[in-house]
DNA sequence: GCAAATCTTGCACCGAGTGCAAACATCTGC
DNA sequence: GCAGATGTTTGCACTCGGTGCAAGATTTGC
């Protein structure tokens, strides 16, 4: 299942961390827009031209492996029990979300990061466009939807809500400093929009 | 009501809109990314930087006068009969996005350049993160929430599920060539989503 | 130890976007 | 008609994120 990483693929695991926890520091102390790739790379000790081998963008710095959370959450979708509702599986799915990721307090700076940079923002939500389509599918399967080469939209107005719903809670999360119940905002958002 | 523009104000209006015109056009051409600022400013025959005293951003030319729509939305919202349900206010207030924008075929381009283009993307969903915030309010009232200083998630929610069965609905149409009808897509994402 | 694959780096370059200041046009009161 | 305030256009220099390329250092497999 899980084949040995070569020592070379520890390294740079390694490496990536290492950048990534340095620079989320200097976007602690000095915000996201105003601290640049430069700055960065000096601090940790790297070119310019490597960082950008480890990392495609500086947003990538903070939103972690995309496809791989992605793909984490669509195996827990697909492994939940038939007898579920799409609400219900999809609910459980996204608890994973919550085991990956550091102590609050590092959630908590993040989620902050996230607050004040647009840039992130934004591609925070191309990062669910990619889990919408990644997901959406399964979703389709279990609203008793017919499959399709195309995705079916009501599919992927689930996922996007769901997401959404995510999103809110988090935020709602960082806005009370860590105090409130994540999972109960959440409940709390699906139940308002499902009326 | 409606004060008159003066002069400079409706020449600069109709700048505006050469421009986007233009630029429109360049992009169905030749692809949003692959058009330069540089080809456009020089297509329309103005300088670059007054350009960007015209648009602040290159995705600008694409997404129009996000505010300005967002509280057209908002107002049609608001002066929805008390009686109706949140959902079907919503419904209402969002057919006010059909009436703006010209014929169908440039619509269909402009989907085009959604789908082709990540940044553009991006653009469009920080602009649904503005109207969420404008929108929430007159939703949280209408859901029977107390009022509240912050946002309330569950209103936040709503909206934002709202507006991904729009883009889902738009997208769904642009994909069948705009065969489909955008009302039901989008009827029938909400009902998806709302079990 | 050798050869192939991989990593790092520097360099030159591109494209979007901004701050500034000077030139130009336009509208006002007199 | 003139002077001055106000707004517009433009060029210039600059910042910042990001990429393609090629050469040199390093690691790996044999």
């Amino acid at each position: 299942m899980a084949d040995t990483p070569t020592l070379r693929e520890r390294a740079r695991r390694a490496a990536r961390a290492e950048i990534a926890a340095t620079a989320i520091r200097l976007f602690a102390e000095n915000g996201f827009e105003a601290t640049t790739v430069d700055q960065i790379v000096a601090a940790v000790g790297i070119s310019r031209r490597s960082f950008f081998h480890y990392f495609g963008s500086k947003e990538d710095l903070v939103l972690g492996d995309v496809d791989a959370l992605g793909e984490s959450v669509r195996a827990a979708l697909e492994s939940r029990p038939e007898e579920e509702s799409a609400w219900e599986a999809m609910r459980a799915a996204l608890l994973v979300l919550r085991q990956v990721g550091g102590d609050p307090a590092e959630q908590l700076t993040l989620a902050g990061l996230h607050h004040e940079a647009p840039s992130l923002r934004a591609r925070h939500l191309e990062k669910h466009l990619r889990w919408r389509a990644l997901l959406a599918p399964e979703v389709q399967r279990r609203l008793g939807l017919p499959a399709s080469p195309e995705p079916d939209p009501r599919a992927e107005a689930f996922v996007a809500a769901a997401l959404a719903c995510v999103d809110v809670a988090v935020d709602a999360w960082y806005r009370s400093g860590g105090k409130d119940d994540p999972e109960r905002l959440f409940d709390e958002a699906v139940a308002a929009l499902r009326g």
